[in-house]
DNA sequence: CCCCGCTATGATACCCGTAACATACATAAT
DNA sequence: ATTATGTATGTTACGGGTATCATAGCGGGG
């Protein structure tokens, strides 16, 4: 009573209200409830008389009432929100994870959270540390690859994280992903079976990236397996700004340097594709003068001429497991940390199907 | 003191903290400061003895401390957060919003926060509610249309609202696009102008998107000014899950429908390349026995053969835009609404370039 | 020597919910 | 009739910060 006294009275005085909508006190007010009646209506319904529950929920109504998240997580301890760290959208490769991701939590009533590092992980260090002001409920980043400040403070925090894209290393908490050394393995040695001799990679760089340099072992480890010598490996520094010309200056660079090369293997389809335009345009046969692979099974791998082979990743499902990891901590805390290799798939098209050896 | 005391009484009753880590207090504590200085260190550096703010700091660094930003947006009113909704990130239409839109925010300390509607606006109403829950200081949605309740509550919560991706109606805040009509009435004038005559539209559903509605109109008044007739509009009815094959089988559906087409106008590049794939492997001649424009300017459009003929849309600048004008609302409560057309421009590719007449 | 104004810091109240415990009845069990 | 068991609601005390106003110390002008 005294506090519904209180409520009505601040009213009157006609305060300037900061924030937006009528509070959880003035619906209880117009009800003739008080607050933890109104709360109870928002969650949990059936301990609520259904007389009342009905009162409040015409006043919630008739004044507009949205419950205001900030102060319900400030106690409760839970704020509902996953936060997701990709190097970037420009293309399908980390959206794809993110629809795979917010598709999950999306049903559990969880709310995504978006950061862009740009390939960077000192970007990312900044985000963490600005994400975590927010007391996100999970984490999911893309790598394993992150500086030592990030690593301390995410395990001295105990939040739930899901590392994506890999499978082999010691990962912060949760990890899902596929082997990214064996992928390049299968796909060089794909390469090798369809009689291509001197293969060439292009590469990332592997500085701030495990996933480029564990692509160059794999490569490496292929073709020393087949006897054959590496030509040296062509390393693209790139930001966000990633685009097929890169590929097709690479393809020329590369020709350049090893002449005699009949394949390059891209590692990314973007790259791969713009060699292909490349080729084109410069006369050089794909497949036969010259085969090309890819990496991520982009659409743009579908589209071009010849059709790109490349290895497919589970892009989607990272998204998706990831987000069935992140929940099955949050319903149980002491769930285990959990890795999970979702595995990788060649796809064999016409870019490196070698009619004529 | 009192508070000082209390406390280190706290804490030495060894009470378990639900949240995570150390509070301001206990940085206060440590610092042999209040709260309040704790927090100035944080928000107004200079109004702290240099002294002062080095005992701080290290008590800060010590402890591990990381603000709580619920709590500190509760009281302050702003929380940071900017909302997006978009319909999907299946392809890079969306996506480009998002990253200019991200660019722009991330530098004045914003963050992200999305959700994706499957271009279902009761989708997008429920995402609604649950972002006013969290008290955003902006929300960026895609396109004009929403349902009633949608722009209700937007309107009286008085959030700054950017609506995208058109320019000519009464939106509920601010906007910034360009006209759908203009572009697909200049697109098909262009095929009329190349030479094409029995022009036919694929169009997605203008049930739930302005921008459909909006293209068709376009495309039937270019029609009827050069005094031809327009094929039955097929409609394309669909969810986030886009891709090629439902060019190819529109393509197939509108030849039997129309055999006489000699073009087709797309409403996206996704259905388009479908269409272009679909040619090549029936035969059919592009662009000479048919031409095949398509919307959006995606990087597919560039890398298929024969090269895609399309609208470019100013994906990126939308999202830069947005967030500019959220950031002048933010600094300036009462700068005026805004609405920006950012204009088109065709993309005049192989696929609409006829050789003979 | 007094008052002014500035700087540095503190005290207090409050933001808007929720957890945890208390209370008031009503009904069931003994 | 008495106690146990529930059900419905209220009371109280924070959660972890920030706005606001108060206060102490200090140099300068008259």
């Amino acid at each position: 009573m005294a506090e519904k006294d209180r409520d009505v009275l601040t009213r009157e005085e006609g305060a300037v209200r900061r924030g937006f909508g009528p509070t959880m006190a003035e619906v209880a007010a117009l009800a003739g409830v008080t607050k933890m009646t109104v709360s109870r209506v928002l969650r949990q319904p059936q301990k609520v008389n259904p007389d009342t529950r009905e009162r409040v929920s015409s006043a919630m109504a008739s004044l507009g009432y949205v419950p205001n998240r900030l102060a319900g997580s400030l106690t409760s301890g839970a704020t509902g929100l996953i936060a997701a760290i990709v190097p970037t959208l420009r293309h399908s490769i980390f959206a794809d994870v993110l629809e795979g991701l917010s598709d999950v939590i999306s049903d559990a009533g969880l709310d995504l959270f978006v950061s862009f590092s740009s390939y960077r992980t000192d970007v990312e260090e900044g985000q963490i540390h600005s994400i975590l002001e927010r007391r996100p409920d999970g984490l999911v980043l893309t790598g394993l690859t992150h500086t030592i400040a990030s690593r301390e403070i995410l395990r001295s925090f105990g939040v739930p994280v899901v590392e994506t894209w890999e499978t082999s290393e010691a990962p912060i908490d949760m990890m899902v992903g596929f082997s990214n050394r064996d992928a390049a393995h299968a796909m060089t040695s794909e390469l090798i079976r369809a009689g291509y001799r001197r293969i060439a990679f292009v590469n990332g760089s592997p500085r701030n990236n495990e996933r480029a340099r564990l692509r160059a072992e794999g490569y490496l480890t292929a073709i020393a397996e087949a006897g054959l010598s590496a030509p040296p490996i062509h390393v693209v520094e790139h930001d966000a700004d990633i685009g097929p010309e890169i590929g097709g200056r690479a393809l020329m660079a590369v020709r350049q340097q090893t002449p005699d090369v009949d394949a390059i293997f891209f590692t990314s389809d973007i790259f791969a594709v713009g060699a292909i335009l490349a080729c084109r345009e410069l006369g050089i046969g794909v497949p036969d003068q010259i085969g090309i692979a890819g990496f991520h099974d982009l659409e743009i791998g579908r589209v071009v001429s010849p059709t790109l082979t490349t290895v497919h990743v589970p892009a989607i499902e990272m998204g998706r497991k990831a987000g069935h990891m992140l929940l099955g901590r949050l319903s149980n805390a002491s769930a285990s940390p959990g890795r999970h290799d979702l595995g990788f798939s060649l796809v064999l098209r016409e870019s490196a199907r070698r009619t004529k050896g």
